[in-house]
DNA sequence: GGCAACCAGATTGTTAACAATCTTGGTTAC
DNA sequence: GTAACCAAGATTGTTAACAATCTGGTTGCC
């Protein structure tokens, strides 16, 4: 068996086809399932205990989704990500999220201006004290946020979908020396522009940002040359 | 029956999932089933002759296109487009479509510039002799054409996405009146600037072009409100 | 020893029947 | 005349059995 229970100890009972497609993004998402890793649609059965039709409509949706692979008569594999696609992809979300901070400058309320705020409090909280964890963490809770002020629903999905296949390498470029003083100050900027209302200064320090993670992912693709 | 032979006599006979999903997707793109039409799976099942679990995966699959519209117990259905949604799709397309200019721009060839610039030219000849049709099918040739030469396959699944949702108000902005002429003007600014190489400048004009787009469907949206 | 054909087990793809749910039309009571 | 109700038909959701395909190891042959 591919997919034992020791390897994904989770979610134990009961699921329909929903629940069986959150039960293994996430579980894709925070590293259970390995890049490559093979999900036999029994064991998914018997893991969630849902009938073999929804766990077959689950796995063509991950699939459509990107995160999943499926081969005619080979069965679905959890799809690696390579270096370069991660590239890719976080130079999308640079012009989406751009666009979002945009429209967010645009529309953000006072109530929502003090949310961003504190998390940017929140955010310097956690680089001096060196808690990567709580800093990854937040750093997404302000991508979150600009994407929900922006109030820009297709670019919201793209957003979610981009993120799904890339969260993987998220905690990777965190752990780079240095990278969350950077990240944070950054950051900083983004919440400043957007709670300022300039729309074109808020598109540029959020593209600024991303295409720095771009940059930093790239240098962890050098690193891995060399060894 | 909601879907008659009469209305979509195509595709006759056998069609494993991907042939339902094409079959049905192009019947939406080209408006042979009409916004809200519901799709009930036995119509599909006799018309394209699949079974009917090929059936069930294809509405899933449409689904999660973001074309079609599935209620529990309520059966599939086209999903309609709002106006204002078509605007969030066009502006989705400005900047990501801007970020595949400023890529073509950089990895352009030789033998890309030449046809590139002579799909300016079938353009010119299309909008000089007033076909619209020809200038709708040049101009998405022109975006295919930049999409394709920027070797960016992330962003080049995300503009397949918004293409299918997006392409039935393709034909009314381009009956605009004045609007091919415009729409030429820009286009061959596209292809100018992403030919010289200019990263920034081809990212510019791509998205102005869109943005563009953008104003004519508002000015559609302000036409429909004066009835 | 190496190679090719082959066989058994595992895994996925397909189909058909059954169950659950919703819609529609008519009927009845008020 | 209207509104609540109910039953029949239509439609979708679920399950289980069967068929097709692939994988890995084994056997026989050169």
């Amino acid at each position: 068996m591919a997919v034992s229970n020791e390897m994904a100890p989770d979610e134990p009972s009961t699921a329909t086809v929903d629940g069986v497609v959150t039960a293994v993004r996430d579980g894709i998402m925070q590293g259970r399932y390995a890049p490559g890793q093979r999900l036999p649609e029994a064991d998914l059965v018997s893991l969630y205990q849902a009938s073999r039709g929804a766990v077959r409509t689950a796995l063509a949706q991950l699939e459509s989704e990107g995160i999943v692979l499926r081969e005619r008569n080979r069965g679905a594999r959890v799809r690696p990500i390579s270096l370069d696609e991660a590239v890719e992809i976080t130079e999308a979300r640079a012009v989406v999220e751009g666009l979002c901070a945009a429209k967010a400058a645009q529309r953000i309320t006072a109530e929502e201006k003090k949310s961003l705020r504190a998390l940017g409090d929140e955010l310097r909280v956690a680089v001096d004290e060196g808690d990567v964890m709580a800093y990854t963490r937040v750093n997404q809770e302000v991508h979150r946020a600009v994407r929900d002020i922006s109030r820009h629903e297709t670019a919201g999905v793209m957003l979610d979908r981009l993120r799904t296949q890339s969260v993987r390498y998220h905690y990777t470029v965190a752990l780079l020396p240095g990278r969350p003083a950077v990240g944070m100050r950054e950051h900083v900027e983004v919440i400043e522009s957007v709670c300022s209302g300039d729309a074109d200064r808020a598109e540029q320090t959020m593209r600024a940002h991303l295409l720095s993670v771009v940059d930093a992912l790239q240098q962890l693709d050098a690193n891995l040359h060399q060894w």
